[in-house]
DNA sequence: ACAAAAACTTTTAGTCCACTAAAAATTTTA
DNA sequence: TAAAATTTTTAGTGGACTAAAAGTTTTTGT
């Protein structure tokens, strides 16, 4: 019935099985937390038996990284398109950055899963979190970089600034109030927002000593 | 047989039962990550019933959570002993204060079983485990806020800083970098020390905008 | 000093769920 | 129509966690 793309029948079985699998998932992971969930009742809602869910995603938490991951190629492009060429200066850049990740986040997951999440990247039993959270730091870094250079060549920043250090050192610094942000339910984004202008006016007087 | 201080002899029974569960529990956390021990092996090492371990800690990471805030007590002691009274300048001081600590973990407990800490103390499932991080963050980043203003005090930093957004702010970039050291086997001590001076020497940069 | 009471621990028995292996059934492909 | 691919069903295993009954030891009142 359907027009044969290059895909096989089989393929596009395939990829609908695993599209209805993350949208279950997903909708289950925000109303409650991925520990009162079952791989069960995400499989019933997907149409597919228990077993498919573990051999299309492993573990439980292999599910909600295929989620992450489509939320952080997301991301990446809003970073770009809202970010890009509107330079004014560093501690302005870091701010709006930091809007934005904040923003992003919480239109496709609440803070809750999140923790879940940020969980799962650093404890060592799911590789591929490891891995993707790597991957995602340092494209998020990149960003950062590459504005900091434009700033530069815009003459709003010292030439004398290395920017992949002062790039990785103000995503540090934000990714700090980040996970804060995250780890809070009562935290506010405007007062990370706060937090992070104060972090960085801060440390901006440590040349004086 | 022993001489009964102002505990009863159920009391210290307790007290004994408890130190030998953390002392199984530590044994096998070091030579094996926490998921693949089972709270029976710790029990049987401790010479109790699974459920009494049970009925002590709740869950198996809250054993590992009575071992962490053991070593915490100790890290906040190390620190005092350590790094008080010699105050040089602001970089100096974080980097010695990230050595102490990045030090202090490693010979407790090994970076696989510090991942799981990591993790635990951001997903919810464990509110204890939050609040004791949170508590013990607020601890450290006390210390540098006083270190902080015995530099100030010796004249080595510039009075206008605020001390507290400064304490902060240097916890948050030095905690970035602790757990990028922890999440990686291959980071050492001084590659991650080399990173953070990095940071430190970048954003203080900021200022020249 | 002794018996009753209180405080614990252990044993027992289960529940739940992630995860796995393999046989059986189904459906696409050739 | 036979072969290949893939899912489902079936059947387990392991281990965390729980509830309650049964057993043991300390405490306490007299």
């Amino acid at each position: 019935m359907e027009g044969s793309q290059t895909l096989s029948l089989r393929e596009r079985q395939k990829e609908g099985r695993r599209a209805r699998i993350i949208a279950a998932a997903k909708s289950l992971f925000v109303e409650a937390g991925l520990g009162n969930i079952t791989i069960e009742a995400i499989a019933e809602i997907a149409g597919v038996s228990s077993v498919t869910v573990h051999n299309y995603y492993g573990t439980k938490s292999g599910v909600l990284l295929a989620l992450v991951a489509e939320s952080d190629r997301e991301l990446l492009e809003t970073l770009d398109e809202d970010l890009s060429h509107q330079p004014k200066d560093s501690i302005d850049l870091l701010l709006r950055f930091f809007t934005i990740v904040c923003d992003h986040t919480l239109t496709h997951l609440d803070k809750s899963v999140w923790r879940q999440v940020i969980s799962a990247s650093v404890d060592g039993d799911e590789p591929r979190f490891n891995k993707l959270y790597r991957e995602l730091d340092y494209r998020l870094a990149s960003v950062l970089i590459r504005e900091i250079e434009l700033l530069k060549a815009a003459g709003k920043l010292s030439e004398s600034a290395n920017s992949t250090h002062l790039g990785w050192a103000m995503f540090n610094l934000q990714n700090a109030r980040f996970v804060e942000f995250i780890a809070n339910d009562s935290k506010t984004r405007d007062q990370a927002l706060h937090d992070l202008r104060n972090d960085l006016l801060a440390l901006s007087t440590l040349v004086h000593s």
